[in-house]
DNA sequence: CGCGAGCTTGACGTTGTTCAACTAGAGTGG
DNA sequence: CCACTCTAGTTGAACAACGTCAAGCTCGCG
């Protein structure tokens, strides 16, 4: 079960909103008031689809994927980090169009709905940081359902890669840090496909694999993939 | 070649938008003046995916589809009467992620973005609901990329034609307005299997199709459909 | 040592796209 | 007014892409 605590200071949180400051002493006060602290060992369900939003999901520390649930499920994205889950929810229409589950140990902070609309009505640089959170947040979705919707199999996992390792691991060497189902998930396909056309990959010396450990090794193939579809 | 005016009141214009109220004369009087009006005709582009977004879009009349361009388009929705086009693009990263063309005839208020972002930092309650709008366009999207991603073709043709009669035509009659290529668009499907579907559909009983107008008949029988997917 | 979860590979059937041929209707120029 | 052409729509058949099923493998853990 997760682990529950109340913030001590948010102003002085190692892991806040970067645009917290923002706010005044006494926003910030009702912020902290407000927030519960969970904390989510890997794999722990963390909003369910179909459910609705009461909180805002801050996630201080760890990581999170982003996944519609159906026969089969789709990872639209993974969030590190410093960002909020689901700003969309709050401000627009309550229901979670997706769930979120814990990647790793996670530590997230639930902030009372009406509690950070109504400051956001009450400063407005804020609201406009969230603003702009919530349409970049948006933006990266219509990537995403353009590649989805298009590209065959070495296209979609080529995205995959290239994906995890610039946007997620920032390095040409990673631990994926998920099985290769959920990597399957991320790329629309079937598990089964995924593992044969890693093994392709890694035949023709475009990725190195070692377990979950990978290693890019001719990224322009991999782009070029990505290109043709 | 499009048809430009400037607008003669924007407070008493029966097409504005429905949260102009909220703004004070003076604010009024500055997106009436920074406004273009620009008449498209059908087919016509008004923005193109990859340039910068200089101008928020406001569809005051007609209808407009929203569509991802590449080897083969995807239609991700018509946008009628009322909404602007492409808000996120204005508050985001300002690079169109697609593009957008005229349906039918079509009116759209062009505003300067700066002029747009000025003034909703001056007026909390206007960027508020330009905030729910942004987060409830894309909430829209989500629904798009299960259904695309995890429906067969039958299940996406189905969910293609409810959309057009609940969401667009508000009626079980109606005329798609559209080609079968791009209905095949919408549904991400090749215009052949389109086509051959929608004569399932038609010796099915389910729909009755003359030209481009179509009639449920079966609505139940395509809601199944799109649940079995 | 045995068990189970995750991974891997091959064979096969299904789904969907592409190519090709044909039809109907709308617009055009003689 | 009639050929001519062009586009949208329609249908069939071949082929490629993808998912599913099944069998076996590996590794960590009790």
């Amino acid at each position: 079960m997760p682990k529950i605590s109340k913030p001590v200071s948010c102003v002085k949180c190692p892991y806040k909103w970067e645009y917290l400051n923002l706010l005044n002493d006494e926003d910030v006060n009702s912020i902290q008031n407000s927030c519960t602290i969970i904390h989510f060992k890997k794999g722990e369900t963390i909003c369910k689809q179909g459910t609705d939003a009461t909180h805002a999901l801050y996630l201080a520390k760890g990581m999170v994927k982003l996944y519609i649930e159906g026969k089969k499920n789709l990872i639209l994205k993974l969030i590190k980090a410093g960002e909020y889950i689901d700003l969309q929810t709050v401000f627009g229409e309550k229901t979670y169009k997706y769930s979120v589950a814990a990647m790793e140990d996670t530590m997230v902070c639930m902030i009372g709905s009406n509690i950070l609309k109504g400051l956001a009505l009450n400063n407005i640089e804020y609201l406009f940081e969230i603003t702009k959170a919530i349409s970049n947040s948006g933006n990266y979705i219509f990537k995403k359902i353009s590649d989805i919707s298009r590209k065959q199999l070495r296209g979609r996992l080529a995205d995959a890669l290239i994906y995890l390792s610039e946007e997620i691991y920032e390095s040409d060497s990673f631990d994926i840090g998920m099985t290769r189902k959920e990597l399957a998930e991320i790329s629309s396909m079937s598990m089964e496909n995924a593992v044969r056309i890693l093994s392709e990959f890694k035949n023709d010396k475009i990725i190195g694999i070692n377990g979950k450990k990978f290693k890019i090794l001719q990224k322009d193939i991999l782009m070029k993939l990505s290109d043709i579809g």
